[in-house]
DNA sequence: GTGGTTTAATAACGGTCGTTACGGAAAGGC
DNA sequence: GCCTTTCCGTAACGACCGTTATTAAACCAC
């Protein structure tokens, strides 16, 4: 019972994710959540919640459909090819939509307003669960032997985001993908080699 | 003549850096930098005009006061000096000041309403500069055979920026310096050996 | 001391922020 | 048919945004 709802709350959220990837939390506005899903905004709080909450179920809806080469990544046989498809992935993710280039988990919230503090908190800890798997796979691959022994997991975890968020960075900046593919050549090829090849792929 | 300046225009621009520091341009209000620097907004307009003209006072101050360590790093005899002094002193710099962790060229603008985007630009051009200057000086190492000829230095000036900007994001989600400093060994463990020395320092 | 000039502080400007009453429109149950 | 429920859209809310007109206070020259 009751009218049903004229717009399509699938599409309300991809149109906010590319706002909010653009944007940011706090550079995204009202006005610009409306144009860019055509929903006025009492159907946005009643179909979402507040900004906060809409923001939310952006990032939710971002790790579904564009994050899922992470656990693609933890599958792979090799730590080098974990690292290698992570970077690569990220370059793709963070080049192919000119209109909302880098990556929403770092343009969401890097710094702003005391009021965005908990969205900035989230993510955080979004990027922390990131690192933590990294860093489990990394143990793995030390016990496997796939990396040497003087391997650092937790370093090359920690590194391998670093690197992942100063590309976010330079792709919000405008670099093209063979910069940025050029930057992952460069960190790959301080890889540690393991005890199976010296060469890597 | 006149009524003289009852502030100091030097300390008033330094807690203003802070506050932009931490919260970014956008993130930071004028009732935030009139409680940081104890000057009324007023005093604030007719002494350094609008926010973006305060903000680009901040930021030459920024460069002037916190950044001299890539003069300083250009100067030392060896690529991979250079690279070792440019992220010990990021790691140092980002982690010094626990009330204003990270970077201000990162945290300032990396993403917001159309409105910051000028000042965003100019952080983005700033960033541009000093790898360019860090490409330059990678090229004069390869010619002096302190690179190999196949190193890259438009890679490894573009690669030592993504560390330095990947630390900056980790940095101001609370990374601790030692953290940081694994990051650091593990970007230069990568650096490329030129014909003097195979093992570095 | 007086006049002219610059700064300081109060208070307000128009605009936009995120958020929400409110009234009318569309749907299902009976 | 009517009643209830849900949603849409207009319009407005108070709060804060960056910015400024205005008035009082402090200084220098004369």
């Amino acid at each position: 019972m009751g009218r049903h709802r004229e717009f399509d709350v699938e599409k309300a959220l991809d149109a906010a994710l590319c706002v909010f990837w653009r944007k940011g939390y706090e550079g995204a506005s009202y006005t610009d959540l409306t144009e860019a899903t055509g929903v006025e905004r009492p159907a946005l709080y009643s179909a979402f919640g507040n900004k906060e909450a809409l923001f939310r179920r952006v990032l939710n809806r971002y790790y579904e459909r564009y994050f899922d080469y992470l656990p693609e990544a933890l599958d792979l046989p090799t730590a080098r090819e974990v690292a290698a498809h992570i970077l690569y992935s990220a370059v793709d993710l963070n080049t192919r939509y000119p209109d909302r280039t880098g990556c929403l988990v770092i343009n969401g919230a890097l710094a702003g307003s005391d009021e965005a503090e908990p969205v900035r908190q989230t993510l955080i800890d979004a990027r922390a669960v990131a690192e933590a798997q990294l860093r489990e796979r990394f143990e793995r691959a030390k016990a496997e032997g796939d990396l040497p022994e003087t391997a650092k997991p937790d370093a090359l975890a920690a590194f391998l985001m670093a690197v992942t968020h100063g590309m976010a960075v330079q792709a919000k900046a405008g670099f093209s993908r063979d910069r940025l593919e050029a930057v992952v050549e460069q960190a790959l090829s301080a890889w540690p080699a393991g005890r199976t090849s010296i060469s890597g792929t």
